[in-house]
DNA sequence: TATATTATATTGGTCCGGCCACCCGATGAG
DNA sequence: CTCATCGGGTGGCCGGACCAATATAATATA
């Protein structure tokens, strides 16, 4: 694994804000700035920033819709108690956190999946209709030449709309896209690719015939296999990349 | 002040970026904006609602946040389809779409809920350490004062802190988050209450004690108790108040 | 002295007008 | 017809100004 990968710095981001909206949520994730501290003025920011101040209000209003601070007319700016909040996002840099992946956080994101998607997938079996059996067939048979994790991504999307709940849709979408990173790195083996592809084919299969115990089962099946897989991937492939962001 | 208004409702949110956002928001989840179409032009949003460019940009940044919203330099504001999007604070906006409560979603709610709620429990058991069960008790017992809807969320909220697993608590604070108005119907019933009270006792002991799979039912049990409840009230108490936001 | 009241400073909220960077379609050259 | 160029439109960023809410210090009052 020591290929170039750790070269490529992350390039600054091209919107000024989200670089900045980014240091600072590192800063409060990291415990620089812990929970109901004030942080700095918008004009202090903005100052040793180097940039307008209306790109720090930029970038705090989207902090602020990550919950992860409270902006106080006439106050100030205070970190809030991820712990207390809501946002699934967070967990992103959670996962991200002290550079590299976090395998704890990812093995806590591999149980609640667990939890999860196989009664979603029961569900799909159970209630799908014909145009969602028309999608599924789509791109589990005549999607060659789309990568397999988009593909992967597009089976679980389509088989959680099969279920009938949308909760379940956007639940899922907040794992697949926290686990990122890890995804990539589960595709990048053959073997991974190849039960994928099988594991398409099954439960495109169990729903058609609206099996829905089988469905769980391939589900809870193919996501031990993917858990185990993932994690030895995480700790054996990228260990402590320190992450420089500048 | 002579012009008092009439309903109960809107308090124009004092500050204007909020308002925004919340009425771009509306129309999106309305569907009066559809997933990929362009919204008006940032100067052209400003114009037509008579505010300076740069609250509307504040508003945009934290719909861009909510993932609900893509700003694409040189092209413009695009929206999001929501089913690919992983914001769960999004829901909150379908479950009260329409105007009310949407009985549909918060029953899916209810049933994600149920899913994992008592694994949480269940871990608190087998994990929690003594500072846990110090703070459980000081909320369950030492907390008469507290109304009992902060209480059931504090209490929540430290066994999924015991439960050793930071994922389940963001989670099971987005439950009641979303639950939020839900919840309040819930308590508002005397009876349920005392349900509460006797479950905040009884899944005390179970986590004191170590008991895994008996703090699991107990779990499962108010959950399925209050589930029925819920539902009940939100569809025979909240019929279909117009929410209107102007 | 202790407390209420009033000024004043601090801080976020909004506005103005301008310029730059990026994207895309129209235009014109080959 | 294909391709390079060049606009015009759009978001990104700037700096400076003033307003509104809050916090703090100064002052008046009991």
């Amino acid at each position: 694994m020591e290929a170039k990968k750790n070269t490529i710095e992350p390039i600054t981001k091209t919107r000024l804000h989200e670089e900045i909206a980014e240091r600072l949520k590192d800063a409060i994730i990291a415990g620089d700035i812990r929970p109901g501290q004030r942080l700095p003025t918008e004009r202090e920011l903005a100052d040793s920033f180097k940039v307008n101040r209306s790109t720090v209000r930029e970038a705090l209003k989207k902090l602020e819709g990550l919950e992860l601070i409270e902006i106080r007319h006439g106050s100030g700016v205070f970190a809030r108690d991820y712990l207390e909040s809501a946002s699934l996002e967070l967990v992103k840099g959670l996962l991200l956190a002290d550079g590299g992946i976090n395998a704890g956080v990812l093995e806590e994101l591999m149980e609640l999946r667990s939890l999860i998607v196989p009664r979603i997938s029961q569900l799909a079996a159970r209630n799908r209709s014909d145009s969602d059996l028309a999608a599924l067939d789509r791109v589990v048979f005549h999607s060659d030449e789309m990568d397999m994790a988009e593909k992967d991504w597009r089976v679980h999307n389509l088989i959680a709309r099969a279920s009938g709940n949308l909760l379940f849709v956007i639940v899922l979408n907040a794992f697949t896209d926290l686990a990122g990173d890890s995804g990539k790195l589960y595709f990048a083996n053959e073997k991974n690719r190849r039960a994928s592809e099988r594991f398409h084919r099954d439960i495109y299969e169990a729903i058609k015939k609206r099996q829905p115990e089988r469905a769980r089962k391939i589900m809870e099946e193919v996501l031990e296999y993917a858990a185990k897989a993932t994690l030895e991937a995480a700790s054996g492939g990228s260990k402590k990349r320190a992450r420089k962001k500048e």
